[in-house]
DNA sequence: CCTACCGATCGGTAGG
DNA sequence: CCTACCGATCGGTAGG
């Protein structure tokens, strides 16, 4: 899959000072490590996880396949890595929303709009390795990151549970939950910038589609 | 994976009359080809396409390793038919849904419904490839099934797009769709029959979570 | 981080 | 449908 390096390995020197010149063949940091995180995750959204090869990852890196392993001790190692910095994300946004204390819906709606944004921002490939590429992990692995997915899915139980008093949600709330995660994370699989359509909109649109208006609003 | 195979390999004889004993191990019959079938739809479920070997499907199965290439002509073939096979059978139910001609909304309750018996019924793992592994078709195979599955899914449009027009929908169609089928598609990984969910209450809880009253129907 | 290599396993085939 | 096998590729390691 990787058929040539573009550039030939340069002993890491000083850099010149003017003009970092940022490419991704440059070697002469510990951001290396966060080079690979980064292209794992995209290499394994694109082709999956069992269909990417170590050696894939190393030369999209620049790197020769077996020195991957001097910066992870495995493959699913590294793939622990890219969940867990797709959750990290997901749980620093949510924290964001959380302290601010709005009211439940303002709060539902800005948590909705970050999962959005941690679903199709910058870090969209993690994100997509949480959502498909968790069978791969083992168990040790599997249990962090799954506790870790259902703390953040947890926390908006009672948003929701509030929502649901006052008469604006028509579902019990676990299962209002799952159905309305499953609408949000099938984002990943289709949505394009260049649709042309911003999170904005999306986040309206599914507070219009799941949130009915309290009676004391009718007629 | 396949550590032992249960039974020997006896010569095909004509069957006994009474007392059939319809074991998987037999292979008297021209069916061979859907034990195969159906059984890599469960290993590709529970492993992934690229996460279960030819040897795998053919261990479960009771035949060596190289035999299942006298019925498949390569490993994705044999994807490309257990795509195929869940897409008919959810197009099948569907179409059985059309015919009855019932106003929109009783039309889209019953859409539901069939897609979630397709999803969650006998034909779960085959739905389950059909949504997370057409990545592995050939560009062929993967014209194919994304048209047969745009198909299935354009089908919804008129049928939304009638409610959006009674006032019962509250966002445009075209997203409405994709938010609703990603919220149903969502549930081949978090349903259970042994939840005690019906596919019943879980068709009412999405109709009530995305159908709002119509105006007219207000205090 | 590279060079050179390991044993295991992969999809698939020839010949019966 | 089995036996026996192919070349390719896999994750990972030793030694520098």
């Amino acid at each position: 899959m990787c058929a040539a390096r573009s550039l030939p390995t340069f002993a890491a020197t000083k850099r010149p000072r003017g003009r970092p010149r940022k490419t991704s063949q440059e070697r002469n940091e510990g951001n290396r490590r966060q080079d690979i995180v980064k292209v794992a995750a995209k290499l394994f959204r694109r082709h999956g996880f069992n269909g990417t090869s170590t050696r894939d990852i190393a030369c999209a890196v620049g790197m020769h396949s077996g020195s991957l392993f001097c910066h992870f001790k495995s493959k699913d190692a590294l793939l622990y890595e890219v969940m867990w910095e797709g959750l990290r994300n997901a749980l620093a946004r949510q924290m964001i929303v959380l302290v601010a204390e709005h009211d439940a819906a303002t709060t539902l709606r800005q948590l909705i709009r970050s999962h959005f944004d941690a679903l199709l921002g910058p870090s969209s490939d993690f994100m997509h390795a949480v959502l498909y590429e968790s069978r791969s992990l083992n168990t040790r692995q599997h249990n962090v990151i799954a506790k870790l997915q259902s703390n953040y899915e947890a926390t908006w139980t009672p948003v929701l549970q509030e929502l649901s008093l006052a008469g604006c949600l028509q579902v019990e709330v676990p299962l209002a939950r799952r159905l309305i995660f499953g609408a949000l994370n099938g984002s990943v699989r289709w949505f394009n910038p260049k649709m042309g359509m911003s999170i904005d909109a999306l986040t309206d649109a599914v507070v219009d589609l799941c949130l009915h208006a309290p009676p004391a609003n009718r007629a």
